[in-house]
DNA sequence: CCTTACATGTAACAAGTTACATGATTAG
DNA sequence: CTAATCATGTAACTTGTTACATGTAAGG
């Protein structure tokens, strides 16, 4: 039931289209809400039938028009209320987490393969994330309530994966150790 | 696709019922992989019917018989190779991120009354976490490489929600610098 | 010519959630 | 009597993924 209300806060922050959508979830909002542009359209039509969004259609000369969507009086009521109640932590879910737990089965040389690369995307992320701070939120304190809050949602990110890349470190001289004492 | 190999990783590990296992992905694999009793005995009858596993009746006298389910041989293979093969982070989907997102249509009652649950959950989890570690994973040094590698999964939630605390009380502080300054 | 970005969709399937359903035993 | 634990499922629905499908324009 989140997908919706996390589409309805992209569009309440700034009216969009599927693909704007689409990209927005990729980029800005990678740390917040993930969604493909197949759920996008699909609950974008779902969400225009029950009037929560207006369309206006975007001519262009060049280029296929396109759809910009608005957020109604009756979606931003939506939003509103379920932004009230109590949400429950999402539930872990994390394949990597499954291979140690398999661990005699895991090779490490397949183990080091996957933490590389885990170490390379969340690099990649930390310094996208520090790219918008230095943006978006330079002094934090002066912003008003609503930047300060997102720019909170942004520095979950950041915790999260500055702690995930420490977590790396303690495996890979984890592994380093066993490598030593076999 | 992963949820399959979640549950045979359980079996592997140990013999179990669909009760049991879904007792498992509640308690021991609350931080690796979550799955409810539908799931799990959804994928169990697939499971079977592909021959991945085996079933044993255990005859009870005085509760209902159970069924307990064993990984074939086949179905270790099935794991090993995905558990060889490179797996990508799950993308993030937290809804109460996307309030924060949303912050200037959220109350800060909401949020407070979000934050002061979120924490109550990761502080109990937390101390499950180290009731684990205090009964299993004494002196993780000595332990075999199996042991070890299933201790920093463990240890990866551990860290994890110890970001998170901290980050709530980041939230927190920003939030009493806002009321102090409407 | 080829790839990337723009722009929007459908279909099929896997995974996850919520509700419903049944029945035994044990502890309070 | 009532709630919790044990034990196993079905049905309906929503979400999320993967593959397929189509077409324009710009840049190298």
């Amino acid at each position: 039931m989140a997908l919706r209300y996390a589409l309805m806060a992209a569009l309440h922050e700034a009216p969009a289209t599927g693909y704007e959508l689409t990209q927005r979830f990729r980029s800005r909002l990678a740390n917040v809400w993930n969604a493909s542009h197949q759920q996008v359209y699909r609950e974008l039509g779902r969400l225009l039938e029950q009037n929560k969004l207006l369309v206006e259609t975007v001519e262009q000369s060049d280029r296929p028009d396109k759809k910009r969507y608005h957020l109604t009086l009756s979606g931003r009521k939506d939003l509103q209320e379920w932004l009230s109640k109590p949400q429950s932590r999402p539930p872990v879910r994390d394949p990597l987490l499954v291979k140690l737990f398999a661990g005699d089965l895991l090779s490490s040389d397949a183990l080091k393969r996957d933490l590389e690369k885990t170490k390379q995307d969340w690099l990649a992320q930390l310094g996208y994330f520090r790219s918008i701070e230095h943006t978006y939120f330079r002094q934090p304190e002066n912003l008003s309530r609503h930047y300060r809050l997102q720019y909170m949602a942004l520095r979950h990110g950041v915790t999260q994966i500055t702690a995930g890349l420490e977590w790396i470190k303690e495996l890979e001289a984890t592994l380093a150790d066993l490598d030593k004492t076999p």
